[in-house]
DNA sequence: GCCAACGTTGGC
DNA sequence: GCCAACGTTGGC
């Protein structure tokens, strides 16, 4: 199946780029996403190879600051099944787990962050789910022309 | 199955 | 801190 884009979503005060940078083997999974429609992402359609927008929202500059690759696809997440874990679901059954993960390894942190703002501007973008008004999912599809466009700004001499 | 109430997200 | 958007919950 041909590579796909996405655009992970992170607020840094939780889990940020220097973290992942920091992680073993510059590797994590990507657990708590406890939204549905995010969720069947993870469990169907992200995969091994797939690439993706680093995002960080809820701080001052909003913006996509590096990339990262897929290196396994969707598996169960297990904090669900953690009582003593902040993304504990009580309703979820072992046998058949409600949440799913994949694991991401950093590919690179940008040179220079391409803020929300800056990519408001730039027509390229314009469908760009992110920019979208009210646009919350926490995992987005993303285009390859709109990763590819996001990919040189964040890669380009500031 | 509808929908009002409520909680959360997240840009501003 | 505000509030629009939107997902979830629960009474009916």
């Amino acid at each position: 199946m041909a590579k796909r884009y996405w655009l992970f979503k992170t607020e840094p005060s939780v889990f940020g780029i220097e973290d992942l940078k920091r992680s073993p083997r510059q590797t994590t999974c990507w657990e708590g996403v406890r939204n549905y429609q995010a969720r069947n992402m993870l469990r169907d359609e992200i995969r091994k190879g797939d690439r993706v927008l680093f995002y960080h929202s809820q701080v001052q500059p909003m913006a996509v600051v590096g990339t990262a690759e897929v290196v396994r696809s969707g598996y169960p997440d297990e904090t669900q099944f953690d009582p003593k874990s902040r993304y504990h679901d009580p309703g979820a059954d072992p046998a058949d787990p409600r949440w799913f993960m994949v694991d991401i390894r950093l590919e690179k942190v940008f040179p220079r962050p391409v803020t929300l703002q800056e990519m408001r501007e730039v027509k390229a973008l314009g469908k760009m789910m992110l920019l979208q008004k009210g646009s919350r999912l926490s995992i987005q599809p993303v285009t390859a022309e709109e990763f590819r466009v996001v990919t040189r700004l964040g890669n380009r001499a500031s």
